[in-house]
DNA sequence: TAAATAAGATTTGAATTGAAATATTCCGTC
DNA sequence: GACGGAATATTTCAATTCAAATCTTATTTA
């Protein structure tokens, strides 16, 4: 990927829907901020962050797994990975085991606590999306889907590095 | 706003496209760690970050302001704005002014060399997305800020508390 | 006027994040 | 078997972020 820093091209009247894009970095901004608020709400209640609660569900959903994929599950590099499995370590939530053959792996499990969590979890994130989504046509979910993946595109990181 | 969070209710055979919702959740995660990966190469690069740069526009564009302000327009919480402004001075980017008959005010303004920096700035993440769009038709532009849309308000940050 | 309250900025503390450096282990080649 | 490089996890470091507490100054109320 190339996330490389581009030279100054600073928007002139000539870029047509210059607007339009500050609208849409208004909105980027704007979701990032509710998932921040909403991750700190999370751990005030359930003791559990956001990422802390994809990691969990990423292990409920797929079994044990070593932090490196834990890593590319919940999209984030394996030294943050390693941070998170130890406050969740911490709570008893996960255990990490060394039960590879090949030493310099360990696997990171699911305690009874942890796999009690993923069942009675809250979301990943709002419910209120949820909700909102499960309201709009597939048509309109789908267009959603088409925005933020063109988005997304543009920013390259259609192909995240995996480290 | 409520931000509260609600009772777990995990998606179930019965919701429709639960497969689109979760694509719409990775999308998020996308646009947050191109967000992530940019500012860290920004700043290695150009020795500022992300959220000072968004600072520095912000004072560029409306003149100085008190740190209240700017975290208005770069939608964090003002102790976040505080940190940024320390890291800004220090650079000798910003000063601190206590100009203001209400004591309690302080005033952030660029020095020269902020000023520069403005003119001669990276583009904030904005470009790539800028960019990206020039090549859209309007029309695909206009998909993706209604899409945006629907979202923000679904979680209802349409009222950004200013705290 | 005195006390309570509000507002603006900061401090403190915890979590997340990624780059870079560091161990440890494995694997291939010599 | 020894050495060099790759893979895995961790440590270290700095920046961001927010809530909550604190400090200072204004404003309102009694």
């Amino acid at each position: 990927m190339s996330n490389n820093v581009q030279t100054p091209s600073r928007a002139t009247a000539f870029d047509a829907p210059h607007d339009l894009v500050k609208e849409i970095i208004y909105q980027i901004r704007r979701l990032l901020q509710a998932r921040e608020l909403y991750t700190k709400e999370l751990n005030k209640k359930y003791q559990v962050s956001a990422p802390q609660l994809n990691c969990i569900l990423a292990l409920y959903e797929n079994g044990p797994l070593p932090p490196s994929q834990i890593a590319k599950y919940i999209m984030v590099k394996s030294s943050t990975v390693t941070g998170i499995i130890d406050r969740l370590e911490q709570k008893g939530l996960v255990t990490r085991l060394r039960n590879s053959p090949d030493r310099r792996v360990i696997t990171i499990e699911l305690t009874e606590a942890g796999k009690r969590l993923a069942n009675n979890a809250p979301p990943p994130i709002q419910q209120k999306i949820i909700d909102g989504l499960k309201r709009l046509p597939e048509g309109e979910i789908e267009e959603i889907v088409r925005g933020l993946t063109k988005l997304t595109y543009m920013l390259e990181v259609q192909d995240l590095p995996v480290e």
